[in-house]
DNA sequence: ACGAAAATGATAATCATTCTCAAAGATAAA
DNA sequence: TTTATCTTTGAGAATGATTATCATTTTCGT
């Protein structure tokens, strides 16, 4: 598969946004990672990567996923009961919902969980950085 | 290091609560979670542990945990940046604070997050099961 | 105490992730 | 655009955590 040049150009910027070197196999990466509507583990991000830049190699997915996790591009989660799984920050954050049942993530935002966590922080003496809250759940009926 | 009775005697009724076999290798995993004030890895496990008693194996220590994990008697966590570490489930359930320089974990727990997250999960159509909250925090000063 | 079923230690195997290193590629300056 | 420098890459080896194998030992209901 090949990607158009408005998609290119955008996933370049990014890059170079982001302050690191751009090269084929990191835009292929992050625009897999964009075109992703669920949340791909290491190998199956080198598989579609590897549709469009045939080229990369699974240590190259690695090495790029670090980076883009360092600048805050990508975000890295290990849900219960698997390896780690990679999604494309996006503008507002969110949390998930894993369904028990099939493995689905899910997300969604709460500004209440979100003020109180400050609170909670705060109260403790500590500045909140970042968080992660997981919903383990089963679908009802 | 030697266990003395009434710690014995409580940890083997814990096994027997839990519908596992009681071994020597087991009361000695166990009465170390349970001695715990902290939220060791595997390996650190298998050290105190095997203080207690020397006869236990890395292999027993990773499949004692799985039963005690399914037995819902020991809660296992992943922390960013690390490998597994676990703890003994308590009463009361309780989330973490994580210091981002210290790596040190500190538990909370908050009514109110909790009632939250129950109406979330009962608003998209889903039962809550449990759940993970973790702060990731700078001490403040 | 007996016997079926389960747990154990030692070690091999697996799996995800990181490292190594020589070759190829990206960037900035001329 | 050519060059010089520094970075990234692929291939595969290495690592580290966890799980599987299997012969032997232990548990526990009878």
């Amino acid at each position: 598969m090949k990607l158009n040049q408005k998609d290119e150009l955008l996933i370049v910027s990014s890059l170079r946004n982001a302050g690191v070197r751009v090269t084929k196999q990191r835009v292929a990466l992050l625009y897999i990672l964009d075109k992703a509507k669920d949340h791909p583990d290491a190998i199956e991000l080198y598989k579609r990567a590897s549709d469009v830049e045939p080229t990369i190699s699974l240590a190259t997915v690695y090495r790029t996923l670090s980076v883009l996790i360092e600048a805050k591009v990508v975000h890295r989660h290990s849900f219960e009961g698997g390896g780690a799984r990679f999604e494309k920050a996006k503008r507002l954050h969110h949390d998930h919902i894993v369904d028990l049942n099939t493995g689905e993530v899910i997300e969604f935002n709460s500004e209440i969980i979100e003020k109180i966590q400050f609170e909670i922080a705060a109260e403790m003496g500590y500045e909140l950085i970042h968080h992660k809250l997981e919903l383990y759940c089963r679908k009802i009926n």
